[in-house]
Parts: C-alpha cells; structure tokens; sequence
DNA sequence: CTGCACACGTGATCC
DNA sequence: TGGATCACGTGTGCA
C-alpha cells in the first residue's frame, strides 16, 4: 500500500516547511524563512504555487470528511466531542443493527413454497405485569376468511393481538403475530395450544383451498413483494 | 475551535523536524539530522523519547479510525477503495434511510384515537410493468369480520394486498396496506376510488360496533404496541 | 506532567 | 502532467 521502504527523506523546510502551524489567513511566509531564499528562481515559485494549492485542497478534504463525521454525530445523537475513533465505532454498530432489524422486517416475511408454522414465546419481554407474549408465524395458501378464522381462533383461546405483519403474494401468505394471554390463564405451556391451533387452521385453510379452486392456481404473478418499493 | 490567531512559528527541524517520512520500520533517526545534533544531552533524550511515543500513539489511533472505515465500506457493500470523504457521506445517508425505515414500520403504526383514512400512490415506485401502486392507510374501532369486509373492498376494486402491517390495541386497529392494481384498470385517479371505497368500510365498521357492544369499550388496556418488543 | 485527540502541511501514489 | 487521496509526523490544546 504504502512505500515501506523508501528511507529517502526530503526536508521540507527547504521549501519552507514548518509541519504545524495554522494561519487560516493565506499569509505569504515567504519572509518567514530561516535561511537564503532571496534567489526565488522561477522553478521555486511554481513549486510554491504547487504546495499552497496542495495545502488548500488538503483543508477542504478535511472539511468535507468532518462535516460529515458531524452529521453522524447529530444522527446517532451523541456528544458533540466524541472522538472519531469512539463516533465510527458506534457508527459501526449502530449500522448493523439497523440493518438487522429492517432485515427482519423485510427479508424474512416472504410467504414460502411449503406450509410452516413457528410458535415461540418472548422471553425478552420481561415486564411483571401478569401477561406472557408468544409470537406466531405461518404460511399456508390464502383464502378470503382467513383473518376471521384467525380472529376466532386467537378468542378462542382468549388471546390479544399485540401486532401483526402479513404479505400476501400470488395466493400465498405469510403471517408474523405477536399475540398475548393473561398469565393466569396461559403459561409456557401455551406454546403447544398455539401450535395446535394453527395446525388446524392451516388444514382448514388447505381443504378450502381444494375445494374452492381445485388446488391449482397460477403462481406467474409471484414477485419478491418488497423489491418494487424499499431496498434491503 | 483552533489557534486561528497564532502567526507564532515553530521550526520542527531545530527538534530533528521533517514533516513527512514513511519509515514503518522505528530506525533510529539521531543520523539523519543535517545540522549539529552531536550534543544529545538528556533533554534532547528524553524529547527524543517523547517524540517517538506521540508518533506511535498517533499510528494507533488512525489504525482505529481506519478500521472502523474498513468496516463501514463492508456493510455499505461498496468498493474498498473509496475515499474516505465519499464513504462518510454514503454512510450519512444510508443512516438516515435506514432511521427513517424503522421509524415508519415502528412508531407511527399506532393506532389513533379518531377515525382516519390516507391514500396516496407510490411514485418512487417507477417499474414499468403495468402495474401501479398505492398505499392505503386507515384507524377505526376493531372488529372481527374487519378483515374479511377488508379483502372483499380489495377484491371488488380489481385490487391485490402486495402487504400489509396492521396493529390492534385496545379495540383500535391501524393498518398499512400496499395494494396493487393493473394499469388498465386503474390510473392515479383510482385513489378517490380507494378513499371512497374505505370510507364506507368505516363507516360499516362504526354501525357493527354500535350494534354490537353498544359503543362503550374498555380502554383501560391500550399501551404503545411496540415498546415491550423492539427499540425504535 | 502525562496522555490523548485533533488539525495541519507534506511526500508519495494513483489515475 | 496534474488533480485527488492517503499516511505520516508534528505542534498544540485539553483533561
């Protein structure tokens, strides 16, 4: 990457260096100089020209590479005095986490080829208010009264919906439920209620199926349902 | 931020300056000083010392900074060899689209106290591939056949969930949907077809729930959806 | 005073 | 060539 091993050293202060010193007004140093300069040959002015417009590029680099540390700054809401090295750290991390969770949004709740149901309970979810969280997933074909028999079946075992997320794509469905129980009725236990229920409700949902089309449809209109609208 | 006053000039070289020489190696420089630096008293030892840990502090922390770099150009996904300025402001902008993703699947789907319908058509959403897209936005009390009457407006409207995010809490439901039509049959017009079409939704909506609970709920149980689940 | 972090100017390198 | 980028060592201020 980098010349390891040219051990050449040019000083700089034969061209007037001088490594820090910051005068934002573009002073002429020229009259700084320690030692004979008087004969300021041709050659040397335009390699003076050279470096101070080096100089100046180099600042507005720099300008632009802080601007933008300070937007992220505002963006992850930190100190205005965190370090760069701490800032990009955190910017690192907080990258990958939201790029995990829209992941999780997107990516993972697209309907698959094969009826599958998950059950699991929120174990995260640890407020001591008498209530146990389950989260319920599920693809099978789809039919018009599915969500009400997913209603039924939910009142049924007396449970709330908390939230769902469902895409629909060329007669197939995919459905993500977080759903809760009081915990005097339901326990850890209710993993296997819930999995039950929805075992049937997928056998209903394909006998239906059957009978109402004959168990083909056409499958040409499925698309990966969120390419056309947001990235991964 | 910076000494923007002070024109004070000191020369690095009277110290063994040089501004700028890549030797990775640590090879003892004491030889290369073109004026007399024969007396190494103890001061100039110990400056001597002082000097090379600053530099070796200094390689440390660009190595942080560095690293953290490398890491965002992976999770970008792009060439490793942008620059640094270009790469800041990419990752500025993907934090801001990836906030602002996870700001509208988490916080805003909640459900409102009053009743509210938003229909607008995706213009970002430029395939030419006959089909045309809309999103529909609506609150209303819950019911359980809301689902039902929801799929049998799309069906009429020649309509096709692409998907849906929808939250219930405490009686009240909010839901996103993102529908789908043919070109053929719909044009940016069809969004007064849609208000219309779910506002009549709502009002049904309205009279089952007069008949059918007598219009007082309990609200005792309405918190934010979320807040046990994920962060925003 | 020691350590840490930053801005600066420069030589080298790549297209 | 020239413009743009990088790593480097240093000066300087802050805790």
């Amino acid at each position: 990457m980098q010349p390891e091993i040219s051990d050449q050293i040019l000083y700089s202060f034969l061209i007037g260096g001088s490594c820090a010193s910051s005068t934002t007004t573009t002073t002429t140093r020229s009259s700084f100089y320690p030692f004979a300069m008087e004969d300021t040959s041709s050659q040397d002015k335009a390699l003076a020209t050279t470096l101070r417009k080096h100089r100046e590029g180099e600042r507005m680099r720099r300008e632009r590479i802080n601007s933008s540390l300070n937007k992220l700054r505002n963006l992850l809401s930190c100190n205005p005095k965190t370090d760069k090295a701490t800032l990009l750290a955190k910017v690192v991390q907080r990258v990958n986490e939201l790029k995990q969770q829209t992941l999780e949004i997107s990516n993972e709740n697209v309907p698959s080829e094969t009826d599958e149901i998950s059950v699991l309970n929120f174990e995260n979810c640890s407020n001591d208010d008498g209530r146990i969280i389950f989260k319920v997933s599920f693809c099978c074909e789809d039919r018009p009264d599915l969500m009400q028999d997913l209603v039924e079946t939910l009142k049924s075992l007396q449970m709330e919906t908390l939230y769902a997320y469902m895409t629909t794509i060329g007669g197939r469905t995919r459905n993500d439920l977080v759903v809760v129980g009081n915990k005097e009725q339901h326990s850890v236990e209710s993993v296997k209620l819930l999995q039950n229920a929805f075992e049937s409700l997928l056998e209903r949902s394909n006998q239906s199926v059957m009978m109402g089309h004959g168990g083909g449809r056409e499958r040409s209109k499925r698309r990966r349902p969120l390419d056309h609208i947001k990235r991964v």
